[in-house]
Formats: structure tokens, C-alpha cells, sequence
DNA sequence: TCGTATAGATCTACAGTGTAGAGCGTGTCG
DNA sequence: CGACACGCTCTACACTGTAGATCTATACGA
């Protein structure tokens, strides 16, 4: 029994029972142990939390970054595409993203392969810290919008949503309503936003 | 004693003692009464947390909506500070923003605003939605990682951060250890980050 | 004026949380 | 053999959300 049973036990209990359902008591009984034998490893409940951020970072970033050869463009799809798989994989626990900041070798690692695509890209050198930041905080806030259903509003009841404001002070909504109603296919929307900010990407270079 | 004087503790609370301090116990004291008071006015624990991003949205919508006569890229700069301003002062509560669909009628009224700003600026209306989501969510998504500190990783200690990892592994902060090293101007670079959205957006006009 | 109904707040209790601190058994070294 | 150290367990404490029963004060009809 060692640190990294523990946060895969923790991880695997929150993709089966979400989030909250991760107490020292219940990832103590699935490793076969007593709560308090986790404290050595683990330290305490929010750095167990903080040891999931980076089993998740270490888990996707192989994937991402062990592709040669292919341009920065794609390069920066497969992160954008990498950080929704994760939160597909690990619905409750990507919260945990947003929360701390990662300062794993494996976070540097990934921010690292995210600069380098965009100096491959020519932006700037003094551009390219903010463009890391507003690519992949997109990313990561599109992806949580996604598994917590903040974008889902509309998806479960448009008209309703729309009846509940004054009649005549949501215009907007009504001009739309043929577009609200529809199913959104959130993958090609997601794809669509990514290659927005590629192309802005390739504008900031002079 | 009524539910949003419950929520206006609450939310308080949370601003002083951070959101992990806001238990039914604690709003109780605060409003001068029991635990079990409570729960005829807010449900339960939860939906007390739904009444926090009602509470907040409410508070600073009317500063973002009410001003006529101006034009639409300085109407979404608004809603974009507006959502930065609402985590500083909600540092530890705005989190909340990204759990629920906020369906509140000032949700629906705040998503109208950006709706009719996009319109004016001449996007198709298929892409409006879309582009709805792409600019809140980024705004949303910066003010959270700032005020949970998703970004300053750097600002504490750049090199120790480099240092972590096997040299050679991350070339590219070698290459721009020069600007890592600089305070980041966060507020500058949320501008910039607007300004490069705005321009993403009037390129979505055809 | 009295009795009663009703709504609101309270009290008690329960199962669950994170974790401090003491105690226990086993294995390794001198 | 004795002593130590390490890993684990046990117990205990203060805290959480909330179900259920109880109390209390106010309003209303007779």
C-alpha cells in the first residue's frame, strides 16, 4: 500500500460516487485499511484532493504530448480535446482543477508543450504566457460548464426558462427562440470555439 | 426574518470566513436563530448554495445592464469586468457560478444582454448562442482561476516551479524565463484578453 | 373571555465528517 | 535478549446536515 493506491482508490470513487462521496473513512475501506493509516501518505483530506489533480494531469498528458511531428495547430487541439476527455473521465473530480494551482512536474510539463506550440506558432515571446492562460483556461471552463451542467439549462426546458423572465425584458430569447430550442451537439461546438482561438492565435503573430 | 436576509448572511458569511465556514449552524447564530429555522425558507443546504448565485447575479446585474446608448463591444467589456468584479468581492462563493445552471430570471436576463450585444454587433444569429457561451465562459473561467489562485503558481516561486522538472524537459520556460519571472499585471492581461475576444467576435460578422 | 387551531421556532437525536493522540504489534538492529 | 522504530488501529472530540417530535405564541371562531 502505497501513496498512489490511495489516490487511485480516491479517484475511482469519485468517478462511481462522485465527489462528496470521498471521506477518508471510504477510500480508507477500499484500500483495506483504517482511516488514520492514510494520514503518512496523504498527508491530510485537501492535499489527498490535491494528489488527485495530479494523477489526473499524469494520466492525460502522455497522450497529449508523446505525438511528434504534427504542427502547433493540432498540437493545440489535442490539449483542448485532452482537458474535455478528462472531465469526461473524471465528471466530479475536475472541479479540482479550477481549485489550486497545479505545480506538478506533469503541470509544467503540459504548460510547457502548450508554450512551445505557440513560439511554433510565432507568437511573441511576451504574448505567449497570456495566450497559455486564456487557451487552456477556455478549455478547462468549457469542459467544467459541460459535466456540471451549467450549459444545460436551456437543453432541458428553453420555453420555460424563457416564460419564467417578464414577457418583453428577455427580446433577445425570443428573436432566437427557433435557435434555443435546438439540441446543441456540444462537440462540434467545441471544436468551432477551439478554432476561433486558434485563429486569433495565428493573428497575434507579427 | 425571511429568506434573503438568510441568503445575505450567508453570502457574508462566505466573504469573511470563506465557504467552507457556511454551515446551517453558523447562519442560524448569524440570523439570530436555530439550524431547523432555516429550512422552510431555503430547503436545505444545497439550495441554499443556489440562493448564493441568485443573490450575486442579482447584485451586480443592475451595474452591468443599466446603462443605455453605449455600444456593444463596450457593453460586453462591462459584463466582462462585472464577472471579475463579482469574484473579488465574492472571492470563496464565486465557484458556485460554475456548479448549477443558473435559471434565475437574472440569469436569463444577463445571458439576454450578452445575446443582444452580439446581435448588434451583426453575428448571425446560429452563432449567437455559441458565441454566448464562449465569451462567458472564458470570463467566468479567468475570474475563478484568479481568485482561487489557479495562476499564480508562477508569481510565487518561477524558478523553484522550473527547477521541479528534469532539465531540458521544459525548454520552452527556459526560453522565456526572462517574462515568467515578471509580475503579471492580471487585470492588463484580462483587457487584452477582451479585446482579443471582441476581435474574434466582430470577425464572427459576415 | 375562553378554547382551539395553526404556523413558526426549538430541541433532541442520528449518522456521518476530518483528524488529534494514545496504544498496539511486528520486525530490525545492537 | 532488549530496545527501538515504524506502521497500523482504536478511541475520542468537535463538527456537519437534517429528520422528527415538541414547544410556544399568535389568530380566530364561539
Amino acid at each position: 500500500m502505497n501513496r498512489t493506491a490511495i489516490l487511485d482508490a480516491a479517484l475511482r470513487l469519485a468517478d462511481e460516487r462522485g465527489l462528496a462521496a470521498v471521506s477518508m473513512r471510504a477510500v480508507a475501506t477500499r484500500v483495506g485499511v483504517t482511516p488514520m493509516a492514510l494520514y503518512p501518505y496523504v498527508g491530510s483530506k485537501g492535499e489527498l484532493l490535491d494528489g488527485l489533480v495530479d494523477r489526473m494531469l499524469g494520466e492525460y498528458l502522455p497522450e497529449s504530448l508523446m505525438v511528434a511531428g504534427i504542427g502547433w495547430p493540432d498540437r493545440l487541439r489535442r490539449v483542448a480535446s485532452g482537458a474535455r476527455d478528462m472531465a469526461r473521465r473524471h465528471p466530479t473530480a475536475f472541479t479540482l482543477l479550477f481549485d489550486r494551482p497545479a505545480v506538478t512536474s506533469d503541470a509544467v510539463r503540459l504548460v510547457d508543450f502548450v508554450y512551445q506550440a505557440l513560439l511554433d506558432a510565432g507568437v511573441p515571446d511576451a504574448q505567449v504566457p497570456r495566450l497559455e492562460r486564456l487557451f487552456t483556461t477556455f478549455c478547462l471552463g468549457y469542459a467544467l460548464s459541460e459535466v456540471n451542467g451549467r450549459f444545460s439549462a436551456g437543453t432541458v426546458d428553453p420555453r420555460g426558462r424563457r416564460a419564467q423572465a417578464a414577457p418583453g425584458s428577455v427580446p433577445a430569447h425570443l428573436r432566437l427562440a427557433a435557435y434555443l430550442d435546438e439540441a446543441v451537439d456540444w462537440d462540434s461546438e467545441f471544436e468551432a470555439d477551439v478554432e476561433d482561438l486558434l485563429a486569433l492565435i495565428a493573428r497575434a503573430t507579427v
